[in-house]
This record gives structure tokens, sequence and C-alpha cells, in this order.
DNA sequence: CGGGATCCCTTCGGATACTG
DNA sequence: CAGTATCCGAAGGGATCCCG
């Protein structure tokens, strides 16, 4: 992976401070909670309920408000069912799913250097 | 890209929620700066000055508790040449060089995805 | 069940002043 | 120059109560 791609370092280098795409990225994996989430979506939709469970339930509150933020940047779709109890079902967009390419290059980091100490 | 590798999906549906690597990645790439920080130091070394510039004027206490937080997690290394004036050099460790992965990932993700709003 | 409303606390980041 | 020390405001995240 490293040996095909010097080209990688070169546009690391290359893009302006300020305004690059990397800032794009970090407005949308904000918080504590965001690129967990996108994890947990990219198998298939997950309702309220078992998105909180999966993530170690964080308050209501606060997987509420991060849900907005991520509908409104267009990352996923709230559905609102009109059952009786109600049904409410989050999916990733198009754009939600690819950022995939980004969690996997997480993901493949974090495996490869285990942290010393925090 | 997208082409060859299926598995990359595969990979992170398996991954464990809490506990896997994406973890570890979002415990070092932490706080408003870290990333900017370790982008402005992919191409070299940097002084305490240069890097403050570079990212737009954060304030120092800022800049200073990161980098010591970055320092303890073996991403970058602080070099005090005793000189007057004092010169203090920041310096991605071959750990720090290997986020480059994730920044990448990052940069072309930003690149190929303008936000529509917020 | 999936919130909304409210209150609260901690943390992050910034402003200012001072130092080796 | 590159900090340290101190104080501060805003925001993120959480706890609790209530509702359709």
């Amino acid at each position: 992976m490293e040996t095909s791609g010097p080209d990688h370092a070169t546009r690391l280098i290359d893009a302006p401070a300020r305004g690059c795409g990397i800032e794009r990225t970090l407005q949308v994996l904000d918080g504590k909670w965001t690129t967990l989430i996108i994890r947990e979506l990219l198998p298939g939709p997950k309702r309220f309920g078992e998105l909180r469970t999966a993530l170690g339930t964080p308050s209501a509150k606060t997987l509420t408000d991060r849900l907005r933020i991520l509908e409104r940047q267009n990352i996923l779709t709230r559905t609102v069912h009109a059952e009786v109890p109600p049904r409410v079902v989050y999916q990733l967009t198009d754009q939600g799913q690819s950022l995939s390419s980004v969690l996997y290059a997480m993901l493949s980091w974090g495996e490869q250097h285990p942290l010393i100490e925090d």
C-alpha cells in the first residue's frame, strides 16, 4: 500500500493548510460519537435504540443532537414509522457510505499502532 | 479504488463496535487542531512559531497543550535547541508519519464531497 | 419507543500577563 | 522565541423529567 503511492505524500504536502479537503472531512467527523455512529450504520440501517446500545449508551440527548447534525449534512437519513410504539430508523446516504474509505484507514492504522499510553 | 476491495467493508463490519482500531485512532486524532498539526508536519519539522502561523494562530496554550499530548503519544518529538532566542522544533515520529494514510483518506473524501450546509 | 425540555458539569480553547 | 500561569466563556456531553 505504501509501495505504489508517493503521490499521496505529494498531495498532502501540496494541499493548502486551511480550506483543504481535510477540513471538510473534519467538519463531518466531529465530536465524540460521529465516527462510531457511522461505523455502526455501515452494515445497514439501525433503529435509535439499537444505535444507542451498540455505542455503549450515550445519553439520548447527545445521540439525538449528533444524528440531527449528520442528517443536515446529508450523511444519513431519518425515517419515522408511524406505529405504536414508534420506530425510527437511521440509514447512511451514499455520501455517508462513502466515508467507509476514511473509517477503513482509521481501522488499519489503529490496528497497527497500539498506543503506549494516554 | 472501490473496485478491488469489498474486503474493506467486510473488515469494517466485523470489527467490534468498541475497542476496535478506529477508537485507538480517534484517541490520537482528537481535538480541534490535532489533524491539522500532523498535516503541517508531514513535509518536515517545524518550529513552534511556524506551526502556530500555519494553523491560523491558535492560542499558545492551546497549541502547547496539544503538542504535549501528541509527544506523550509518541506521534511527534520535541527538540529544544539551547540558544538565545530559544528554538524548539517539532517533528513527526515514524508513527506520526504513518498517519498520512488516514489524512490522505480524509483529503480525498473532502475534495470529493463539498458540504451542502453547516 | 424515541424523543423534547431543562438543568448541570466538565472540557476545550482563547485572552492576557509574565518569564527564562 | 517559546513558553507558563491564570482566568474565562462557549460548547459538548450527560442526568433527569416529561410527552405523543
